[in-house]
DNA sequence: TATTTTTTTGAGATGGTTTATCAATTTCAA
DNA sequence: TTGAAATTGATAAACCATCTCAAAAAAATA
């Protein structure tokens, strides 16, 4: 039977023989894992591991969560001190409403802004891979 | 003669008027050398005035764009793996177009892209107070 | 103005996160 | 199976930002 993760892992096989890369047990346990959250430091990722593999060094997450970038399914955003590293296969091409009060989390998609931004790029001589698009600000709740 | 940022060395003296803090030489020289900037990292701060004054500490540079951060003169933002502190009294919200091959950098700002922004947040409710857009791509040098 | 109190400063230590180093191990193609 | 090449784990180092604290400066008081 087919790993549930099968379009990702072909992902991350397809880069790792564009570049000479070998495919190793490290890097298969660490996607396995990174594909089943929103978005994962690498400090909670390797305590998150250490059961599985006690051996498993924290080093490694680093340089595998960074390759994951690499390849696309990965993008890594600094929030605070700490940086997260959010599955884009979770995520899509969906932007962020955060509300400053609760935290609260809201998608949405606006083919409009996005069409703008291709527009922005091409007269800027620049080619679009992703984007990041964070509005904050106060849900209705919180502004009263 | 008044100084060029009158207005704000007011609002950083009535800051530090509410919270018995301080108005010092070092103080006024960043605020200063900070509002002539669009963003800056503390670390180019500290550069940049060490020919002003050679024994002005790392930490006070610190320490002081968090004041301003406080006073609403400035905003932190985690960028890359440093802070950028942008200068909150130019208006324009500059966006940022990101080459991932060279990691040039390339601003930008967009009225129309500004304005579905409040048309989304409006239709769920939210009170937009500042936002981050950030696009990922290859510049025209790095695509060849 | 002189004195006292309180805050700030500078220099370096410290803390927390991420990357670099390198010998030993693993992968993979021949 | 063998050997070249890449990866790993452990830890050192780099890096950014904050903390510490004695000395200095600023405001308050006399």
């Amino acid at each position: 039977m087919m790993s549930k993760h099968a379009k990702e892992m072909g992902v991350l096989k397809e880069h790792l023989g564009k570049h000479q890369l070998k495919f190793t047990r490290q890097r298969e346990l660490i996607l396995d894992a990174f594909l089943k959250q929103e978005h994962i430091t690498a400090e909670a990722m390797y305590h998150q591991l250490a059961r599985k593999d006690p051996h498993l060094g924290l080093a490694t997450i680093y340089r595998t969560l960074n390759l994951f970038c690499e390849a696309g399914l990965a993008q890594a955003r600094h929030f605070g001190t700490q940086t997260q590293y959010d599955n884009v296969s979770h995520k899509g091409h969906h932007d962020h409403l955060i509300c400053t009060g609760c935290g609260k989390i809201v998608e949405f998609e606006n083919c409009d802004i996005e069409r703008l931004q291709e527009e922005v790029a091409s007269r800027n001589g620049f080619t679009i891979q992703t984007h990041r698009l964070e509005l904050y600000g106060l849900c209705s709740r919180c502004r009263h």
